[in-house]
DNA sequence: GTGGTCTAGACCACT
DNA sequence: GTGGTCTAGACCACA
């Protein structure tokens, strides 16, 4: 049972998770992925909410539907996935970022001290 | 007209802009914060929204209201803030972000110098 | 309270209609959109369906949402509907039903006549 | 291997593909229809749906089962299929299509000849 | 007032 | 077994 952020819509959280996953290559291309009663009785939450975060990746072309079937990972989903998510960030998220680290006055040592820990 | 994110509520994100201003030293200590009305008319957004922004902002001590008369930026309030933002900022948003940057395979030496891409 | 096709989502329907309202102009650019509830209301279905419906023109850009306020059809969502209706009708409708049509051996004025009635 | 349409059950599409095979005559009156594994073998669909496919057939009078043989197209199905679909596709999908079409501002005549778009 | 999320539970069609 | 749809009803955040 993963424990939820309290801001974010689950089926949100869910779905990134699976990308994780996919990226991370213990999803593989072509491989099922857990259905959507069984995810929703282990992590404990309401089938339609696990739907709603297939359904997106579904519709992003992450995930193939066989009807009656299952959901299964889509072929070229890994690096489709990895090059629109490095895409994402390098575009819209890091630079904003990086105006705020710049405006604390942060450098790179102070960005690395809390791996250590 | 700033155009807001789309996940985040608007008043907290005008409680950002100000404080960005005020570490940065556009809005200094003493000086007085635009009107609500005024905000509310240039962002086009409900006067209600800025003045919950500016009411957490008084809330954290980085606002002073003297009643009749406006809103103005505490004594003390851009050492203040540096410091909570930076808190904030390395405790609970750069956790995730270096996570999130590891996983796309990036590297934050570059990013710094703005040579990712 | 329109009466439902078998066996078509509810909320697919509910998004052709509003779709058809704009290119007809009953819906013009700007205004807004009967909210969630009151729809619900109206045609006594569930305010989760409408809101499916609604989400799925805000994605494809034909509404827009102003948090808290309500939802208003996109500026140049009539022409950018047409032309997108248009280009799916001509590109996967058409050469599928004309194929049909001249599979059964039917010809223009049997078409037409139809319209009489 | 034949792409299914998304939102219509295969073993209907199936259904339809084998009419249009006999109207088309590539399927004649008497012959013998594919059996259901060597169709599931190749469009790698699951026997259950050919044979759903094949039954709806049979209850139709399209296709006659001969016990430990196989099924073959009946005698007359071809003038039986033909002015019933007719009748179908007049009565049913093509009053709401002409609708569409005019809808979509689309000239009937210039479609029939090809020269849309 | 607005839309968004989640739940529990029912029912359906497809394979 | 699979996913999809719908309902009734609760609760929340935003404006």
């Amino acid at each position: 049972m993963t424990d939820w952020q309290e801001h974010e819509p689950i089926y949100h959280q869910l779905a990134q998770l699976v990308i994780e996953q996919i990226i991370r290559g213990s999803l593989t291309e072509g491989e099922a992925v857990p259905s959507v009663r069984q995810v929703a009785a282990q992590e404990r939450i309401n089938p339609l909410t696990v739907s709603r975060a297939y359904q997106m990746l579904a519709d992003d072309g992450l995930l193939e539907k066989r009807r009656g079937v299952g959901m299964f990972v889509a072929p070229g989903a890994r690096s489709a996935t990895l090059a629109g998510e490095r895409q994402r960030f390098l575009d819209h998220e890091w630079p904003q970022l990086l105006a705020r680290i710049r405006l604390l006055g942060l450098n790179l040592e102070e960005l690395m001290n809390g791996e250590a820990g």
